[in-house]
RNA sequence: GGGCGCGUAGCUCAAACGGAUAGAGCAUCGGAUUUCUAAUCCGACGGUUGCAGGUUCGAGUCCUGCCGCGCCUACCA
């Protein structure tokens, strides 16, 4: 609704301005909001009309003030010095909409999404880092959802690459385990543990003995060709993983419609097919000699294309040719000298498949089953799987994509793009985000705790990178499992009388909340220093306090004896809402005005949210709107409230952010207990 | 060397598009409940926004230079 309103005034302020000065060209109308809830609800600066108006901010401001129409739902404009007009909002009337669920119609943008989060390596366990990641997309998918966006959501499974071969070469060569031995193993709850210790100490083996890197090779080599003992070895552990990440990202509600995988990037040629297309539009270029002789090599993104040619300095921006003088370190190779694609060259492939500019497409079959009955589907090659699904659905061929990838990888990211661009596809070059983060690292606190020892360089860091390969990190499911034993004992010493079963449930909805909202409240471009005490706390900016002021909301209601949707409900048929003006009104209304205020910015902060690729706004609202509703539970006793119609009034208010804090949760993936 | 990012209170972080007195949490100290459960609330303390210039009516935010830190810069993925 205050969304809606923005647009409204907007439009009714430079309709105002262009009324009074046709002909002038004016920059579009900058609406903010006050700094405090006295000076009113929505606030213009005047000062960029004044130049091409030839006039002072505070004339303008005047202007707008006596000059603008009646615009619905704005009670009065004031002009305040040294050039704004602050708009107050008609507090009864948007009260009213508020009260009754009034959702302005909207236009959603045609085409849909495909958000591509989590793809982790499926050769070990996943840590804090895969859940920010994990956390972040999710979050962003339903962001988009809440939009009215149609999304798909995908998790890449690179199960073909060297992490997986490594951890195959730790079964074969260091454990010398058979393919039964192995499959009898996979079969071990939690076995992507066993690989995180595994694949730390095939590391090790490596760097003992060079020649045992060797091994790698061989292997690596092995599981290209999909009838090996070695590929079956292989795939056996990536999809036993692979089910392991799902079931973990499963406790935190995190769910995929798809995992294309790269072995079917390989056997299904999508390579083949955008190496003839790249080829042929000149984005790839064969180098001839210096040490990428032999490499079919592509301009890295963000370089310059006149940085460096002899003859071409200044010459603009003409399109690389084959044989361009690009320096050798401004080349990404695509193609090894042995003919084989890097991991870029399938990526550029992969996401031509995305926007439906492949010309090829992946076989399908189903793979996990949530318990909501929502089916994952996997890639899958027809010869070598009999039973492809005919019936699938269509995926790939979408409008935009969002790629949640660390910063460490953004120069592959845009070489990607830039690949797109070079192929003529800007349109899809122009949809392609990456929705870049950074990494979670580990306090030095953290990491002594954990025992490793750390050197003095270390504990002057603030931080310690994590390292899958060395073993170094906290595993996603022990954080999970901290978070819900430690929520556990509050739960237990609070409500004795529950059912252990109740208070477990209670308690994994709170580690939830937690865990989520501490990976959503920092801002994507900050490296979390991870600490247990700063993950485990319940109290403050945390997802529990949220949950708490949901909790006390919805305990009003219950020992009134009044269930809140049907209050909410009985409110738009009976109660008259111009019942409530009078409470509304005035200096002392302005904390509760407030309250109503930041309810009905859901959908403002959602489309925030989006147009930033930034959820930890709504993380930051969730808080803010908690905050103000604790403050106001604690200033005004409700049920004790001797003025009937004030009383209804205040439930009102409850009602309304009760409902618009669930809302917000929801859209970060948090859900609110009954009682806590 | 080049590319990207960061530097804000003791600590961890906010402040979309340049806007009114730079805000939270934690920590520290002091207070609040016979009430709809204190996982709460109120108050105090805490700032030359790394440094120096510039643009602007206005700069934490934009530009230039410098200092410090991180990441990337593999025929790995």
């Amino acid at each position: 609704m205050y969304r809606h309103l923005e647009h409204r005034l907007a439009e009714g302020i430079l309709q105002t301005l262009h009324r009074r000065h046709p002909g002038v060209t004016l920059p579009t109308a900058v609406i903010e909001q006050p700094p405090k809830v006295e000076l009113g609800d929505f606030a213009i600066p005047t000062f960029p009309f004044a130049k091409p108006l030839r006039s002072s901010p505070l004339k303008i401001a005047e202007e707008i003030r006596a000059e603008a129409g009646p615009i619905e739902g704005v009670a009065e404009m004031q002009v305040a010095p040294p050039g704004y007009v602050n708009v107050k909002l008609d507090r009864t009337w948007m009260a009213a909409a508020l009260a009754t669920d009034q959702k302005p119609p909207t236009e959603i943008p045609p085409g849909k999404i495909l958000v591509e989060h989590t793809s982790i390596n499926p050769n070990k366990a996943a840590h804090i880092g895969h859940l920010r990641n994990a956390i972040l997309g999710d979050t962003f998918v339903r962001l988009l959802r809440y939009a009215g966006r149609e999304v798909d959501v995908q998790n890449y499974i690179d199960n073909t690459g060297v992490q997986v071969a490594d951890v195959v070469v730790g079964f074969t060569h260091i454990e010398k385990k058979s393919g039964a031995e192995i499959e009898a193993l996979t079969r071990q709850p939690r076995f992507d543990y066993y690989c995180w210790d595994l694949y730390a100490r095939v590391s090790h083996w490596y760097e003992q003995d060079k020649q045992n890197l060797q091994a790698r090779l061989q292997t690596l080599h092995a599981i290209e060709d999909p009838n090996s003992e070695t590929a079956a070895i292989a795939d056996l552990i990536s999809t036993a993983v692979l089910r392991r990440h799902l079931e973990t990202m499963d406790r935190l509600d995190i769910e995929y419609d798809f995992l294309p995988r790269e072995s079917e990037i390989l056997h299904l040629q999508f390579w083949d097919a955008a190496f003839a297309k790249l080829k042929e539009r000149g984005v790839l270029f064969y180098e001839t000699e210096g040490k990428n002789k032999g490499c079919w090599v592509m301009r890295r993104a963000g370089t310059s294309k006149n940085s460096v040619g002899k003859d071409r300095v200044g010459t603009g921006d003409s399109p690389v040719q084959p044989g361009d003088n690009v320096s050798e370190e401004d080349q990404k190779v695509i193609v090894r000298s042995n003919g084989t694609a890097g991991y870029v060259g399938k990526d550029i492939a992969y996401h031509m498949w995305k926007f439906g500019l492949l010309g090829r497409d992946f076989a399908y079959r189903k793979f996990y089953r949530y318990p909501n009955q929502h089916d994952c589907w996997i890639s899958t090659t027809p010869p070598d799987d009999r039973n492809p699904e005919k019936d699938h659905p269509h995926f790939g061929d979408v409008s935009e994509i969002y790629n949640v990838i660390d910063a460490r990888q953004s120069e592959a990211q845009n070489t990607v793009i830039e690949a797109l661009r070079g192929l003529g596809h800007n349109e899809a070059a122009d949809h392609y985000t990456h929705f870049s983060y950074e990494m979670v690292a580990l306090t030095p606190r953290c990491a002594a705790e954990l025992g490793y020892t750390l050197s003095d360089e270390d504990r002057a860091r603030s931080y310690i990178e994590v390292s899958g390969r060395k073993g170094f990190g906290v595993k996603a499911d022990d954080l999970i499992d901290r978070l819900i034993d430690s929520a556990k004992k509050e739960v237990d010493s609070r409500h004795p009388q529950l059912t252990d079963e109740e208070r477990l449930k209670i308690a994994t909805q709170i580690a939830i909340g937690a865990l989520r909202y501490f990976m959503l409240k920092y801002t994507k471009q900050s490296v979390i220093a991870f600490d247990f005490k700063d993950a485990l706390s319940f109290e403050g900016e945390t997802g529990p306090y949220a949950q708490y002021a949901v909790v006390r909301a919805t305990s009003i209601f219950k020992k009134a004896g009044i269930d809140p949707d049907e209050f909410s409900r009985d409110v738009a048929r009976n109660i008259s809402p111009a019942n409530f003006a009078k409470f509304l009104t005035g200096e002392a209304a302005n904390e509760i005005w407030e309250l109503w205020l930041t309810a009905s910015k859901t959908r403002y902060v959602v489309d925030q949210c989006i147009a930033t690729a930034e959820p930890a706004h709504l993380a930051k609202r969730a808080f803010q709107m908690a905050q103000l509703f604790n403050a106001f539970y604690h200033r005004h006793p409700i049920l004790s409230e001797p003025d009937e119609k004030r009383k209804q009034f205040l439930l009102a208010t409850v009602a309304v952010v009760r409902r618009e804090l669930i809302r917000t949760l929801a859209v970060m993936g948090i859900t609110v207990p009954p009682v806590m």
